[in-house]
DNA sequence: ATGAAAGCGCTAACAT
DNA sequence: ATGTTAGCGCTTTCAT
């Protein structure tokens, strides 16, 4: 491998001359810049990244822990994943891999300086890494928000606003009786940030509109989505309106119900919230609320590298709802 | 941060002392060894990730090039990568994930040292990766098996023969006009290595058994199912038996098979080439051929690592597939 | 606008 | 069984 004194040697000029090419950090003459290029194209030079990482204390590595714990639905783990990567690459940073949620993998590639700053996914209301990530010096961001965020910047959906716009508009669509088809039983008890938030907010919207209302959880299997759906049929009858939030059980909760003989939307409307692809690919498009991963995947990168330049104190960002109607839904008539 | 000076003098020995106690490369007193140990526990010393490659040459980190593209499955490629990312951390590695459309992404990490070893997913049949992978200094598995596999190393599931025993299943068991539902056209189309393995395999089986046969891509949707459906009912009425190679379009298929009066497995048998939680995940418990991810993505980086230390030669390495019959298959009167 | 030189923190000969 | 020392390949003062 070419080093950066061969190429020096090449261009006929100092080490520190390429190294200020490469970076830009002092201005360098033009004939001496094209003889440096022309160098390091011919002698096809890397900088090694381990020797500019001891110099420079940066990586140009973010790390990205993505846990995937029971019940999350990895599709749209995928899509923030997929955020972060593209933002990553955009401000030339490669992204490390977590998959353990485990506070070692964090201190170990962060004491290492192995990264230079650290993005976290799946965040539980009091999730035990936050006081490992509070202490330390890398920047952090959660995707996701924890009870208390204090130290730390935290972007996501805001969750809250969609549940409760998902039951408002069920609401002013004519329902009385709503129910949320949630997050898998083991995604509530963890406390998941996101599921939570989702049924605070429903609670609140149905509770501001005088609607009566129900919140299963719901495993993601076709027996799973039937027993939900049984329950809130078996406890609450007058239900016409559902608001799912739970990708992988929505197809079998359509499914279900088109079994049991209730046609969607006539007999019971249905408001989705997750990844828009998902709303489409049902039996019927399905009136929507996005859940924005890959937007939010750059976000939190972004976030992070503006807390690597500066030293801008922590943030919060949520980002607001949007519901898109289509088929499964349909004003109520009187 | 404490370095492997402070340490050494808070313990009163040389920092090769430390250095040696760390990596266990030579015999080290009781006693010394607990005052370094010691040492470091109190400092929290952690080695320089930059420092130790710079130095040793070895990262500890195996650059993983996953596609999130369209057309794969994202469930299935998650399999593979915690597969990779699990066995790696057993081995003392971390992962950096690189993706598809990051064309240069290979030789930056590689050139720049960045990682020891590389494992490549989603190879196609003449995948325009290999002559730059043949190039690299650092060891490669591929995970799929191209045309000409030559010096790199190749782990898979079978697929052809996944492919053959779908269809010799549904032979033994009587039928004699029998269908693939294969790969989304764009999967085919790109050649991907799996795709076009189940295809070969699938008609070598109906013709090694004299069974008629018809295949079709089909896209992941309820719509591309249903086209995909009706036009094996079209070319070929007599269809009986099924092969699904395609996680996604597996509920769709076999709703419009019900919506289409077909009943599985009396009017339809169906063998789905997938992951086994996919095939429990459907209306009914599916006979399958299991894709185990995980497994492979394992042995991918044992394989990897084999080669990092001696100098084995490059080998390829097709897992068996496993039918495990389930509720949508049963032997045909005749 | 460019060069010289001092590290960054570690590993691995080479000593003893 | 342990210490000494010469790098590994960069970045970044400090000079000029």
């Amino acid at each position: 491998m070419a080093t950066i004194e061969d190429v020096a040697k090449a261009a006929g000029v100092s080490a520190s001359t390429v190294s200020y090419v490469l970076s830009g950090k002092r201005s360098i003459s033009a004939p001496t810049r094209r003889r440096v290029e022309q160098a390091i194209a011919t002698l096809g030079y890397r900088p090694h990244a381990g020797a500019r990482a001891l110099a420079s204390s940066r990586t140009n590595v973010i790390g990205l822990m993505a846990p995937l714990r029971s019940g999350v639905d990895v599709s749209v783990v995928m899509q923030f994943v997929t955020g972060v990567v593209t933002r990553a690459r955009d401000v030339d940073h490669d992204v490390l891999l977590l998959t353990q949620d485990d506070s070692g993998g964090l201190e170990r590639v962060a004491a290492g300086s192995m990264v230079d700053a650290i993005v976290v996914m799946d965040v539980e209301a009091d999730d035990p890494r936050l006081p490992v990530l509070r202490a330390l010096r890398q920047p952090t961001v959660l995707i996701g928000l924890p009870h208390d965020p204090a130290g730390l910047s935290c972007v996501d959906l805001d969750f809250e606003a969609a549940g409760r716009l998902g039951a408002v508009r069920l609401a002013q669509e004519g329902h009385r009786q709503v129910a949320l088809v949630g997050s898998p039983p083991e995604v509530m008890d963890r406390h998941t940030s996101y599921a939570d938030r989702v049924v605070r907010g429903f609670r609140q919207g149905c509770d501001e509109h005088g609607v009566r209302h129900v919140v299963v959880p719901c495993e993601p299997t076709p027996d799973g989505a039937r027993r939900a759906v049984d329950a809130v049929l078996a406890d609450a009858p007058g239900t016409t309106g559902l608001v799912v939030h739970n990708e992988r059980a929505l197809p079998h909760v359509l499914a279900h119900l088109a079994e049991r003989g209730h046609d969607v939307p006539g007999d019971a409307a249905v408001v989705a919230i997750c990844p828009t692809d998902v709303a489409l690919a049902q039996r019927l498009p399905l009136t929507s609320i996005d859940i924005p991963g890959e937007l939010i995947g750059g976000v939190a990168v972004d976030m992070v590298m503006a807390r690597l330049g500066g030293d801008q104190p922590a943030e919060t960002r949520l980002i607001a709802p949007e519901l898109t109607a289509r088929a499964s839904t349909a004003a109520r008539e009187v």
